[in-house]
DNA sequence: TAAAATACCTGCAGGC
DNA sequence: TGCCTGCAGGTATTTT
């Protein structure tokens, strides 16, 4: 599943692949993947046609290409949701089952394409804001930003009335999260996911956004974690850190440090996989205990 | 106002 | 073989 480690992989493929060239036209073959955009399809392709693209930046789980301004400046936003895929490909390619956009280049080269099976990601067009595109102000700097702000998050962390895995999944207070590193975060760090955040002593907190940074560097080296060709980079290559996951997925299965087997708990409509012995449950669980 | 619950969506595995 | 159910989960919206 596309978290940040996987986005950032697609980012640094478009910008391989796509920076510096020209929109020469855009097809929407799925209105659901340009729910985002209010103005609907034809609106979508017609504000692109004709655009210049400046770089390929990513806050948390989305990206976007900065356009080169006519009048004002404009941002091309995309979301890849559970299962979508930004691919830079030849032309005369097969279309990919799911092919929900195409983007052709005046080059006449490598086109874009987003494929999307489930259709939970999607593109957009805003206006570009002073550090993010106007959609996008919600969301907080990630762990791997070099603007983040350690101190800041570590006390609204501790303000949260939650539970530490739903806070980390809450792309207000920390972007780039999801279900799989929040587990694997939370198990390298010998928290159980249920512990009411309130609760964290200080260094508890850093512990966790250290290992929060561990997981997310160490997947990122790996090129991502990738389930059946759900995710992919830009050009189609599968990530290699599943083989790395200590407890995602792995229900049954001995922990690496102590041998407990894993277990999967249901959580906010799906799954938390913890060691029962190296996280133990809390003694006042939040919400969410499955 | 914050937190929790729900809707959205498709393909696959497993049971029968 | 074919039908049905459960599951995967990030975000926006609705409800509590």
């Amino acid at each position: 599943m596309p978290e940040l480690p996987e986005v950032e992989v697609v980012r640094r493929g478009l910008e391989r692949g796509v920076v510096g060239r020209t929109i020469a036209a855009v097809t929407v073959y799925h209105p659901r993947a340009v729910r985002r955009h209010p103005a609907g399809a034809a609106d979508f392709a017609a504000v692109l046609t004709g655009q210049t693209i400046l770089a390929a930046r990513r806050r948390g789980k989305y990206l976007w290409l900065d356009l080169a301004p006519a009048e004002q400046p404009l941002a091309l936003i995309g979301h890849l949701g559970m299962s979508g895929q930004l691919l830079v490909v030849p032309p005369s390619s097969p279309d990919q089952t799911h092919l929900r956009i195409r983007f052709r280049f005046s080059d006449g080269g490598r086109e874009l394409r987003f494929v999307d099976q489930r259709t939970f990601g999607g593109m957009s067009v805003a206006p570009a804001g002073p550090q993010v595109p106007v959609p996008l102000a919600h969301i907080a700097r990630d762990p791997l930003d070099p603007r983040f702000d350690d101190d800041a998050f570590v006390a609204a962390l501790r303000a949260r009335r939650t539970g530490i895995k739903r806070a980390l999944l809450d792309q207000r207070l920390v972007s780039g999260i999801g279900n799989i590193y929040a587990d694997e975060a939370l198990w390298a760090a010998g928290l159980h996911y249920d512990r009411p955040a309130d609760s964290l002593r200080p260094a508890d907190a850093r512990r966790l956004l250290a290992e929060v940074r561990t997981v997310l560097t160490a997947a990122l080296a790996a090129g991502g974690t990738s389930f059946d060709r759900l995710y992919v980079s830009t050009e189609g290559v599968s990530g290699l850190f599943e083989r790395e996951l200590a407890v995602y997925g792995l229900a049954g299965q001995p922990c690496r440090r102590c041998g407990t087997p894993i277990r999967r708990d249901p959580f906010m409509n799906r799954s938390s996989f913890t060691c029962p012995r190296c996280q133990r449950p809390p003694r006042r669980p939040r919400a969410g205990v499955g």
